[in-house]
DNA sequence: AAAATAGTGTCTCTTAGACATTATATA
DNA sequence: TATATAATGTCTAAGAGACACTATTTT
């Protein structure tokens, strides 16, 4: 004889409430040319026809197992990336945001580096300079999410290292000390960012050196503490 | 004639997709007897019946017309109070989290002064101290966003004024460096606690003392500066 | 006066930021 | 050798943390 609980589960059908339409979006950031750029599909079906989105669709019930899983999924189905940063920064849901009803959206912010794919976009997608992202009319609230997610990455990158995420495995300082610059969008001091991220232990040495322009420089890589570390000291905005 | 997006809209039905179950949870703190606590209900019916839980419930699309809207009303519904601090934590869904199907939340944790509030709880509901909640056999993975949300409110304990929240309008430094050490929970120096909100601006003295113990104190209140400031530097963990 | 709580003085240490200087490679 | 880029030296300022000290109220 079955429990109460397990009658109530059976006879429990969730068709009988009214739910949102939940989806998760994601703002896949590179660096292209010296310029934080952003991954954008441009829609091929209603609603929003021909405008600019971030990536992104409805959660999967039978192939997500949790709402990383879709996320990852929708990254891989984009870009043909597998492993990068990922994090979630926040959702937003309301009546309007979806001509088709009340609709949610999980908020993703990825960092990758486009050099180490070589993966081909689809021709829907192209990359933007944040900047000119942040000037087009996007899709939906896509805008407003953009934005959220470009200050979640400004706010943790004023604490964090995670603009190593950009750079491919091996990296200059010079080379790590520009992302940094070109997300605030200022000049830092040489010494004191030197400094900051050796002391730290978030990236070491490796004994290679590049010859890019004139004097060859150092290659660092990450020492994998980047995702939890925490420097004692914010950058000022 | 009706453009095309329009007859997709028409045609379109929400119920020809499968979608998570999605609630909003919230974590509501407060301060009583020098301990920190948390509100927690006693579940009356299936799934998860008699455990506890976190106040939360599901979106109501016809009364909510966005997910603050539904955190707000639930907040009143199991407290009675209007306007405390609010914010948004995480979101977390998975195919297991629920009973009855993949299941999404939308954590949030909110910031009262227990004193303030005259209005009787529901006799489902009681506050526990943390640790105790902690111990305790939650409903569905209410521990782990039980964790999530003091971590959060930890977190920006040590960048922020945000315990303020916590303490009715007029308040004591003392008082107030108290919550601080409840929340971090380790004792903090005087001197450099004061100096840090007081330069900060944070607090504003109204002139007015408390008699309380031996010496009486000034009475600060909060410049309301306090949502977005954010300390020069953190507090040490 | 004693005790308890409120509040200040002063020192050290760390680290961001400013700015000058040195080092090393290429052309 | 000139030049550009890489990297270091050295100083200042701000603020956290430690610890000793003073102030004010009640009993």
């Amino acid at each position: 004889m079955p429990s109460l609980e397990q009658q109530y589960l059976k006879n429990y059908n969730i068709k009988d409430y009214e739910l949102p339409l939940t989806t998760v979006d994601m703002c896949i950031f590179s660096i292209i040319n010296q310029q934080l750029h952003v991954l954008l599909l441009k829609r091929n079906s209603f609603p929003e026809k021909n405008k600019r989105a971030l990536p992104g669709g409805f959660i999967d019930l039978k192939k997500d197992s949790n709402i990383e899983a879709t996320a990852y999924r929708q990254l891989l189905l984009k870009t043909g990336i597998q492993c990068p940063y990922l994090e979630q920064v926040e959702s937003v849901g309301s009546q309007s945001r979806d001509p088709r009803g009340w609709s949610l959206t999980i908020l993703y912010f990825a960092l990758i580096d486009i050099q180490t794919i070589d993966q081909k976009l689809s021709p829907q997608s192209d990359w933007y300079a944040i900047k000119e992202a942040q000037k087009m009319p996007l899709a939906f609230d896509h805008a407003v999410l953009l934005t959220k997610a470009f200050e979640r990455l400004k706010s943790k990158t004023c604490y964090t290292a995670l603009p190593i995420a950009l750079l491919p495995q091996k990296f200059t300082l010079t080379e790590l000390q520009t992302i940094f610059e070109i997300i605030l969008e200022k000049k830092l001091p040489v010494k004191s960012f030197r400094l900051r991220v050796q002391t730290a232990k978030v990236v070491k040495a490796t004994g290679q050196t590049k010859i890019s322009g004139k004097r060859s420089a150092q290659l660092y890589e990450s020492t994998g503490l980047t995702a939890d570390f925490y420097f004692p000291r914010p950058l000022q905005r």
